[in-house]
DNA sequence: GTATGTATTTGACATGGATCAAATCGGACG
DNA sequence: CGTCCGATTTGATCCATGTCAAATACATAC
């Protein structure tokens, strides 16, 4: 009765990265094929989870980290005091979790933004097989490299950009990830709330909003909602200046 | 100004990081007894550098990181158009270009903010020693998990602290990493310019020394110059709510 | 010691974006 | 189809911090 809702589900026991459309995103990218049954051997096919539902929180052990399979994530540190602090947003292809290996919680919070799937990787699992694979170690690696990366380039928007150079740099960065995903890069709805865009961006929601009505009126993007469509790709850059996420 | 850490050296041609002192905060810390020679192998006794030398940077090919040995490091990125963002100091045992693994070239510029040696591993051999021990491999994830921690923290303080708060987090971190470094957690001296401190958490230099000489009025710290003396920990705390480096 | 350049401090003033307030939109649900 | 509640937008005002300018302290070389 409970699990009347339709859903096209690989086998539940095991993931199949082989037929998995990601594989030239995900951890898949650095294994050969024949290499790949390992890997296969050891994710687990994950829940799904509606908006809103935390993949885990700060108060939850850390045990795996999750790749994106379909939807999207965000991350986002929550102090004592109960402020938040958005991290990141997770297409699908990318890791989540990446910051909390080697301690006893997981470091931020994650939280689907829409319906989401994700495949689980249990860390002692995962390293013992990057032991054994040097590509996949490698990559292992690159991809916490460019986390950090990403994290400086984030510092970086947050101490020395306007906010409508945050904003663009968003929108630009967005773009490239969905163009990646092989969608739109002019036309894509954003999957995160004004409210998280804020508070990634380091800014109140009332900026948020004022400018992106400003790019509306000078003609550079097309927003209604969380439909955005961007008009001219040139000038967004020229505002952006840059900042890259992969 | 005194250098602060007395230079040990070993002998130039290999290092012994069985002898190091800093073997409980380096590499060493976690590897076996018996297996600290294979890192011995692989390590490279490094050059010394004077104060603003570059260690290496963005246009650097990507060869191997760093550990502070004595001395400081400051890293940054600089963009195209000039502008720089400091993303972080870097004192004895800790390590230096884990952002940049994988990449051609260094994610970063890192240059030592006064008579600095340091350790050079070899990315490539360091990976391969990483794929035979399994705690020296988790210890790696576990430093550049870290890294994006710190990152995000600073993401953080930026987007969602006031002056005074960055500055009194930023001086309870130094007090702590001296503090583990065994120096004095309330009296030490600042590797750093103020324009350095200023660029790393977002602020004019003027803001930076107005509230240090406001911390000052206040008694909270004694500051002439670099040198500083912290006299009310709790009171810096309180002012800082949460930043950790480590 | 003196000179020179750089780092730091201090003061006066301007401003981007926060905050407060309120209207409007939009979607979920009975 | 109307109700309700959160999300978004818009407007008015304020303030923390940036910017510009100038004085002072400090370090290094001669």
């Amino acid at each position: 009765m409970a699990q009347a809702i339709p859903f096209r589900q690989a086998s539940p026991l095991k993931a199949s990265c082989n037929q998995c459309s990601l594989s030239n995103l995900c951890l898949p990218l650095a294994i050969e094929e024949n290499d790949l049954d390992r890997l296969e051997d050891i994710v687990q096919q994950g829940r799904i989870f509606n908006r809103g539902e935390h993949i885990f929180d700060q108060s939850t052990p850390y045990r795996s980290c999750f790749a994106v399979k379909s939807g999207s994530i965000k991350t986002s540190i929550i102090t004592e005091h109960g402020e938040e602090q958005v991290t990141g947003f997770f297409m699908p292809g990318e890791l989540v979790g990446l910051d909390s290996i080697g301690s006893e919680h997981y470091a931020c919070t994650a939280k689907a933004l829409e319906r989401t799937s994700v495949c689980e990787f249990p860390i002692d699992r995962l390293e013992e097989l990057t032991g054994k694979l040097p590509e996949l170690q490698h990559h292992m690696y690159h991809l916490m490299s460019q986390e950090i990366q990403n994290s400086h380039q984030l510092a970086m928007l947050l101490s020395k950009n306007t906010a409508e150079e945050r904003i663009a740099a968003l929108l630009m960065s967005l773009s490239s990830r969905f163009q990646r995903r092989r969608m739109s890069p002019t036309n894509f709805s954003l999957p995160m709330a004004r409210n998280d865009i804020a508070n990634f961006l380091g800014l109140a929601v009332e900026t948020v909003s004022r400018v992106f009505t400003r790019f509306q009126n000078q003609g550079i993007i097309k927003a209604r909602g969380r439909e955005v469509e961007l008009l001219d790709i040139e000038g967004l850059q020229m505002v952006s200046r840059e900042f890259s996420r992969q």
